[in-house]
DNA sequence: TCTTGACCTCAAGTCGACTTGAATTGGCAC
DNA sequence: GTGCCAATTCAAGTCGACTTGAGGTCAAGA
């Protein structure tokens, strides 16, 4: 049993099989065969998954990562893409950070309404020069719960 | 004029009419009366467009933000749910920070294959058990151009 | 041989946050 | 007074990434 069959592949990956036949439409990951119906893959489908993961959470989109297998199925990653994504990525990172330090503020703030708290008003405007007017520029995030 | 006609908010906010509309629905702002048809907004509206964004940017769903107001307009925030939220935006930030790390050494990487460089391959690793098998916990970015 | 049940296909549905389009209304300039 | 144009309502569409459901197939175990 050299290949695992989709459902083995579900499993040791924890990404369900629906998943993976979508996955495998969007051209991103392929099945070497069938045993009757079911898809048999090969076992570096695995490495291939944890690469689109990676790549899923550093923001890329599922076309953007389909594009970055050529042909003979071996990986062909834009350098300048990754750094381009990288700085993006920090840029994320720095906003997200004034946002957690204006959170912990407020959080922890005591004046009697946020609205009145000095520090947060500053928050508020840094905000207000940075995520406002920045549509389609939202950086969602799991709910909490 | 104190009042602002939608055009005016849109304008000085930045954010569409439609969405004004859109969140007039929702609950999360009010117009103060109509001059014909037309809404009519006090100028504090910005103020709680700019609060609103703010907390979009935070991961906060427009839902929970609309809790975040009690029945007299009056700011209501929920100290708690404010370091919960900040605890997961760290969280986030954390893996951003390797994300963006890994990103970096793999585009300046001159292993001929990424796959074959040992940075790289301890970086999937990472990812593989933290993104991997966590579904519906992943940070989106605005794609790239 | 027959049954079972996991897998298959394909279309349609979901979710959040908006946007778009069609048909209508009405303040304001002339 | 009348015409223009922006604003209004309401339904429906969009986008990305999947999930779900109905109806069908087949390898394997009893």
């Amino acid at each position: 049993m050299k290949y695992l069959d989709i459902a083995e592949v579900a499993k040791r990956s924890g990404v369900p099989a629906s998943t993976l036949r979508f996955y495998e439409m969007k051209g991103l990951i392929a099945s070497v065969g069938r045993r009757g119906l079911r898809r048999l893959f090969d076992p570096g489908v695995l490495e291939r998954l944890a690469l689109i993961a990676l790549g899923r959470a550093a923001g890329f989109s599922l076309d953007e990562l389909a594009l970055m297998w050529a042909a003979d199925g071996q990986l062909r990653i834009d350098r300048q893409m990754l750094a381009a994504k990288a700085n993006v990525l920090d840029q994320t990172i720095h906003k997200l950070s004034a946002m957690r330090d204006g959170l912990r503020h407020a959080a922890a703030c005591t004046a009697s309404s946020h609205m009145e708290c000095p520090t947060f008003r500053r928050i508020l405007q840094a905000a207000a020069s940075g995520a406002m007017g920045t549509r389609k520029k939202r950086t969602p995030q799991p709910p909490l719960k």
